[in-house]
DNA sequence: GAAACAGGCGCG
DNA sequence: AAAGCGCGCCTGTTTC
């Protein structure tokens, strides 16, 4: 055989087989490896020749490769695959891979499951927990069986680059865990001390403390639990504050002396809560936060996270997020990423007009009838999300009038949605179908006898599921712009020249080179050596303008990256 | 006493 | 301000 283009990997116990083939699946040398050989082999392999990896799950298999050392370019994630494939409307609806199976069964979270394999130690008969197949002989017949589906779809370019976005979004996402996101403690802590006070003799913030002994003088009530919403409730309503709920934005309405202590002991309770002196216990250690990622966790293809909140870092403490000495962190983010994939996916000429430049709102009020940036933003926002009364839905039909095939696309998303049916992402990836509840409301509504409330029942069943379908097309590109970036850029920085100084906390393969540390759904975070801070900035510009003509071709679109070189990661 | 649910709020 | 989408996680409360 030539020179192999693809190892596919299976684990039987302690045994490793590999096969190597070519590109066309035929030639097929067989090799047995252990966890002892196994980084070494890998190593080889990937320094002989591009050569892309297949195995069950990337979760599984990468982890202790980083660990040993070894990083690898490419792979076929046939867990991830089959996810996507499973539901894929460009896949005849009689192909294998849509059918149920033990492929699509197993846990995308392999931080959920118990030991997990992932985090700690081969459970020796990988998957064994989670019913997902893992011997050699099952990756063969799965990705043959994926192979076929795609060249049997309506559009096997596209739904080869998704896979591949996908498996690379897979590899990152270990990567962005073994590396960690480099974290100031005591930063960090002065936030904390700073907004919560000392820790006082009970145990609790004395800031904290004293917020709610305001709170329980102005509403007469000592005993109060401000956590509580039901006692909360009772409280407010008992000294004439006439709430529905306890949410911030209803009690900022009322007038009373309790409202001002009340709202800044909500912001404060969170942030103890969330990412206070216990958290930074939990989750920081060595100076890096290491989340755990969960490629394709979301429906729409956006990655979910599991444990320390990765997702949720609040922007009060981004500076903590610190560059180690000698080292910088470069900063991007891609403004409006959204409503610019949806201009590539209707080819709506006006609307990828509106887009040039640095800012699409400012675009819009120039386009439209629509007269403010803040205007905009909500009517963009509404468009894409399914707004139908106030402000926004007010203002969603001028976009329709100088934006239509734009705004047709979301409105038929939206419409098939309510229908029961599917849609698709600009690369395939296709909406999960309906459930048996809503089919069994929409049925409901449907026979002779069917009440006023049935079918107010289906209805407004049938416009959540709307807005829903309207909302997967756009977010689901957006998410795979943001792979294809990401992807992109994990090649060129892993070309980048390796550091002087090192970053220890980074772990074994990162501590001298750049790379990637964080990644949320539009922006990502380099820890590079400071002397390839630049190299690195124009890196990640030339992958956004790679994902736009991976995705859109020679659409004239712009993807403006607001791209910031600094020691720390909040906005200076 | 654990599990499931609800309210609330952080992120895009 | 939210509204209109997608998440995860904390506390308190209810249910088993």
């Amino acid at each position: 055989m030539g020179d192999p283009a693809f190892a596919v990997l299976g684990r039987d116990g302690r045994v490793i087989d590999a096969a190597l083939t070519d590109d066309t699946g035929g030639a097929v040398e067989r090799v047995r490896l252990d966890d002892d050989t196994l980084p070494g082999w890998v190593r080889d392999r990937e320094s002989a020749g591009r050569i892309r990896w297949v195995w069950n799950d990337t979760a599984r298999w990468y982890p202790r490769l980083l660990r040993a050392g070894v990083t690898v370019a490419r792979c076929w994630d046939l867990r991830l695959g089959h996810a996507i494939l499973r539901w894929a409307q460009s896949v005849p609806a009689d192909d294998p891979v849509r059918t149920a199976g033990p492929w699509a069964s197993a846990s995308a979270d392999p931080a959920a499951e118990p030991d997990s394999p992932a985090l700690f130690e081969w459970d020796g008969g990988a998957g064994a927990h989670t019913g997902l197949p893992s011997g050699l002989d099952a990756a063969l017949a799965e990705w043959r069986s994926q192979e076929a589906a795609v060249r049997r779809s309506e559009d096997p370019a596209r739904l080869r680059l998704l896979l591949a976005a996908e498996s690379a979004g897979g590899l990152l996402a270990s990567e962005l865990t073994a590396a960690g996101v480099p974290w100031d403690v005591a930063e960090h802590e002065r936030v904390l001390t700073t907004a919560l006070g000392e820790i006082g003799p009970g145990g609790r913030p004395r800031r904290l403390e004293e917020l709610a002994a305001g709170i329980r003088t102005a509403l007469g009530d000592p005993a109060l639990n401000p956590d509580s919403p039901p006692q909360l409730l009772r409280s407010l309503r008992r000294a004439g504050i006439t709430v529905q709920t306890t949410g911030r934005w209803e009690l900022a309405q009322h007038e009373h002396p309790a409202i001002a202590p009340l709202l800044e002991y909500k912001k404060l309770a969170r942030l103890l809560t969330a990412n206070g002196w216990a958290w930074l216990d939990e989750w920081v250690r060595d100076g890096r936060f290491r989340p755990v990622y969960v490629p394709g966790g979301v429906v729409t293809g956006r990655w979910a996270s599991s444990g320390g909140g990765a997702l949720q870092i609040p922007r009060q403490l981004r500076q903590a997020v610190r560059a180690d000495p000698g080292w910088k962190l470069v900063v991007a983010d891609v403004a409006q990423l959204e409503p610019r994939v949806l201009a590539g996916m209707s080819s709506d000429a006006s609307l990828a007009q509106a887009a040039r430049g640095r800012d699409l709102y400012a675009g819009i009020v120039e386009a439209t009838a629509i007269a403010t940036r803040p205007e905009a933003k909500v009517a963009m926002l509404g468009a894409m999300y399914g707004a139908t009364t106030g402000d926004s839905g007010r203002l969603v039909p001028h976009l329709r009038r100088s934006f239509p095939r734009a705004m047709r696309l979301v409105d038929d998303a939206a419409r098939i949605g309510e229908d029961g049916g599917a849609v698709s992402t600009w690369l395939g990836r296709t909406s999960p179908p309906p459930d048996e509840r809503w089919r069994g409301v929409q049925r409901r509504a449907s026979e002779a006898g069917a009440t006023a409330a049935d079918i107010d029942r289906a209805r407004r069943a049938a416009r959540d599921r709307g807005r829903f379908t309207r909302n997967f097309v756009v977010q689901g590109t957006a998410a795979e712009w943001a792979l294809a970036w990401l992807a992109d850029l994990r090649g060129r920085l892993s070309a980048l020249p390796a550091a002087s100084a090192s970053a220890p906390g980074s772990g074994p393969v990162f501590s001298t080179r750049a790379h990637a540390a964080f990644f949320l759904h539009d922006e990502v975070i380099v820890h590079t050596p400071a002397e390839l801070a630049d190299d690195v900035a124009a890196a990640v510009q030339a992958s956004a303008a790679e994902a736009a003509r991976l995705l859109f071709g020679d659409f004239p679109l712009d993807f403006p990256l607001d791209v910031r070189i600094a020691d720390a990661a909040d906005k200076a």
